[in-house]
DNA sequence: GTCTATAGAGGGATAGAC
DNA sequence: GTCTATCCCTCTATAGAC
């Protein structure tokens, strides 16, 4: 430890209120999406001004970068991602979609809204989620795959759709939880397409 | 019709004009969204001002609501809705994705765009979106009940699970498709979702 | 029915003081 | 590290001429 205490001191402040600004960030990004949310909005709920804000991230894309990379940081924690992708690889995915519910309502609005925004090719983030998907579903279709090598996926599934279909479920039952909370289970509905899928519990 | 000639040429001539805005807010907002789609763009597309364009839609939220109007008239064509509901209205929505996808792309990227913006409840979108997906839901709802009642569900089938989840997979595979429109079939995976859900041919 | 001009709000980014 | 002040841009909506 060859820092002095004064340089060690401000760099721990410094990346806490990186922190906070990001998550702010996914807070207003969510709500208003990335072109709409201002970085005025994100600096005074951190109790900043817009230009304090700008020495911590040079300019609005940088901070979306940021904000992109804590929400990865966050989701990948419950998905098991070293060894073979297997059945409790698929068993992530309903996992991170209960807990999502439950405690970080604030990422799904993220995904949601940032999701559709950057399917437009200019968007800042849009070669992020065309590696983001390619990587999820890739992960997928790999458990799936040994999931049927070891003789437990339904004859007839092909494990390249149902990568695919699982995705595309977990993001529309987003949309729809959403608009009205109180009427949907996400997590329980994912179970229910899995189940038919395999020839043992799910 | 007592209308003279001049009236109603230019009565004529409002509509055409009414509607060529709205095919071209159509295209803006499917772009960048209604918050970050601008009356500049879509007053350029048809070629005549800004304020022009204001003499047709006093406000940008009435073009939005006249926008969605349009895109609804369009979508329910290939949906059967009168008479009972039944597997015949499911496959309606298959059709529709088909349609979509060969001849429609903007209605996709509109529909994905806007529902996600229109989550936040303060947005002009928001009560429209939330009607629109109890109708539709509703409708799928009373289609499995239907073809539950014939006998022709396979057993442990819930209709309201089923028809939530048929449209999540719907709206999400629109955005895996936005984002690489040639990896995938949304028409074949909605097939291929709901064929084991039936005793009879799909 | 369409235009130009403009008001009035809000955005991102930079300069420079402290 | 944070602030104020400011520049310059874009946006919606209105006023008023033609």
């Amino acid at each position: 430890m060859t820092m002095t205490g004064k340089s060690r001191g401000s760099y721990a402040k410094t990346a806490g209120r990186r922190r906070e600004i990001l998550e702010a960030g996914i807070e207003v990004f969510a709500n208003h999406g990335f072109r709409n949310g201002s970085l005025r909005e994100i600096a005074e709920r951190v109790g900043m001004s817009q230009a304090g804000l700008l020495h911590h991230f040079s300019n609005k894309n940088e901070l979306l970068a940021g904000v992109l990379a804590l929400r990865d940081e966050r989701s990948v924690a419950l998905v098991p991602i070293d060894g073979t992708p297997d059945i409790e690889t698929i068993r992530g995915i309903v996992r991170v979609a209960e807990y999502n519910a439950e405690f970080a309502p604030g990422l799904v609005e993220l995904h949601c809204v940032l999701s559709a925004e950057a399917t437009a090719p200019e968007h800042p983030a849009h070669q992020y989620f065309l590696d983001r998907y390619t990587w999820v579903v890739g992960l997928m279709v790999d458990a799936f795959t040994n999931v049927q090598a070891a003789g437990q996926l339904v004859d007839g599934v092909e494990p390249a759709s149902a990568a695919r279909s699982l995705i595309a479920l977990s993001d529309g039952l987003q949309v729809q939880w959403l608009l009205a909370p109180d009427t949907l289970d996400m997590a329980e509905e994912l179970r229910r397409y899995l189940r038919p899928l395999f020839t043992i519990d799910f």
